[in-house]
DNA sequence: CATCTAATTAGAAAATATTCAAAATAGAAT
DNA sequence: ATTCTATTTTGAATATTTTCTAATTAGATG
């Protein structure tokens, strides 16, 4: 189900854009909903979803709730793609 | 919009089994509904979606419709997954 | 060319997902 | 303790996806 999960949450664009919004700092929900054009209870409820699948998580702090990634759920995702076979170095540049 | 096609597509789990089953060798459409309960014309409906992310290509035999994997569009998940810093060697091996 | 086989397309129904407005919660500040 | 601020939850509307049955296509075979 892990996998599943993680897949479902980041097929969704809203959802990766977070991902990527969190990839050098955690952020308060709001500032994270100020870059959308949703309200903020859209963007909880996308942020309720990566918290479902472990991509991120939560941490209160005063009375901001600050979300960090956590991309360590990728692993196993990455192993099915290898799995498939697909050519080249992993990761390879270029 | 190539990434988000080769996400949305893996997000299913039908989808996905589509591409295990054609990791080792390419399979008629009818091999393939074989191994699902569901009607053929919804598995179509799945290979349909996969061949418009690239992810397999058609090629008819005799009156068969044989499918086969393309695992080359991983690389642009690949390098998204990775460029949020996921940890360690990438596919490392235990 | 009539027919059979493999598979797809069309159209509609059912199931899921996304969104918003309004109400609720939780903690901080006064 | 009341109020203010950040955020979530609820409930309903809309949009998208998945599935099926029935009809269609495309090519092979008799």
């Amino acid at each position: 189900m892990a996998m599943s999960d993680t897949l479902k949450a980041i097929s969704d664009p809203v959802r990766r854009q977070i991902l990527n919004l969190l990839k050098d700092q955690s952020k308060p929900a709001g500032e994270i909903a100020a870059q959308f054009e949703l309200t903020p209870a859209t963007v909880s409820y996308h942020l309720k979803l990566l918290k479902q699948a472990h991509l991120i998580t939560e941490r209160r702090e005063k009375n901001f709730i600050y979300y960090d990634l956590n991309a360590s759920v990728f692993e196993e995702v990455l192993s099915w793609i290898y799995s498939l076979g697909i050519g080249g170095t992993p990761h390879d540049k270029k």
